[in-house]
DNA sequence: GTCTATAGCCGGATAGAC
DNA sequence: GTCTATCCGGCTATAGAC
């Protein structure tokens, strides 16, 4: 099994969109070889077995999406900025790339503790660390996680839901437009419904 | 194929708890037998296929769940009132129904047609007729389907994310508490962070 | 309406040649 | 490192007796 190899991360990328779209289950090792252009049996030169393969597959996706927040966070000096560079970060994070949105999705329902500490190691965690300051001290009465979980849920939720919303009356396609979705969150975060 | 026997009924309802924990493809139909008492054949005696069954499993499982709502919110008449019935119906609802909850989080990665059609006609759309005209009197800046789906979001990601929270720095059980939640959810939504 | 038996297919994994 | 060939287990679905 050689670790580096040029086919070692063709099949990784193969098999990533496969997954997304189909889920564990809904892949053979058949469709991602074929993918590739070899056969089965050539994946195992590679891996051991499928579900190694799937694991090495999603620590390959993760590793690579995180650590923009810095970034994105760097200028922000107002709690206001950081709060709207935070929502933005999320929301282009997530919004750009459907293959690791429908990975995280997946996982978050097919719940197993070798792969969620995976997904908690390279998403939540080093995001929540960069934030979670900021969130305590705008915040006096909200617990930080709490507050966290709601943002992101604020966010995934539009994502989630959206092939659903389609089929309600008033759904138009800007709401999914990342602008709105940003200005939508930031805006309900700072000041509430603001009811009558 | 009859509709209405004893072992019609008797069948959906250990199929549904079956599906909820491990999926379309992760239950045999010989699982969902062995936990009737039956074999695997006699189930064709009650539906044609096993997508036949599962669809009629979630049917069975929406159509019981939802019309709560108008309960929850007849009495209330002031928006913070409504507001809280509301939040507090969609905690108590998801909150205490592992199994809804569960099959609800599934569909919604594995989009299908037919079924998403099945889940807005029983879940989303009677809840979002009834709250709809609420939603656009409280807040003009805000469409109200967003509106609607970032509550919905903002409740449903703390459940969906639990397993992943418990992991991450911070967390104490006492926030998936419902009361917990609804009050972190109605202030989040009456008044935002209410940053410094 | 339920059983036993089995057809037929698919998918993961291995053996061994090249 | 990739191929062909194959094994084997699991699954849906059907046939036919009771």
């Amino acid at each position: 099994m050689p670790k580096q190899t040029k086919t070692y991360t063709k099949i990784l990328e193969a098999a990533l969109p496969l997954f997304a779209a189909f889920g564990y289950r809904g892949v053979a090792m058949r469709d991602i070889a074929n993918t590739v252009g070899i056969t089965a049996a050539a994946l195992y030169n590679h891996f051991p077995n499928k579900e190694t393969l799937y694991l090495k597959a999603l620590e390959y996706a993760f590793e690579a999406q995180v650590g923009g927040l810095s970034g994105a966070l760097g200028n922000a000096r107002t709690p206001h900025e950081r709060l709207t560079a935070f929502v933005g970060f999320w929301v282009e994070t997530f919004g750009s790339d459907v293959i690791l949105r429908a990975l995280l999705q997946r996982e978050m329902t097919d719940a197993d503790d070798t792969r969620l500490a995976l997904l908690v190691q390279h998403v939540f965690q080093p995001i929540y660390a960069e934030v979670e300051s900021f969130l305590t001290s705008i915040s006096g009465r909200h617990d930080p996680l709490m507050l966290f979980t709601s943002i992101a849920g604020l966010v995934m939720y539009h994502f989630e839901t959206t092939p659903m919303r389609k089929l309600l009356p008033g759904f138009r396609p800007s709401q999914d437009e990342h602008e709105a979705l940003v200005e939508h969150v930031t805006m309900l975060l700072e000041h509430g419904i603001d009811m009558a």
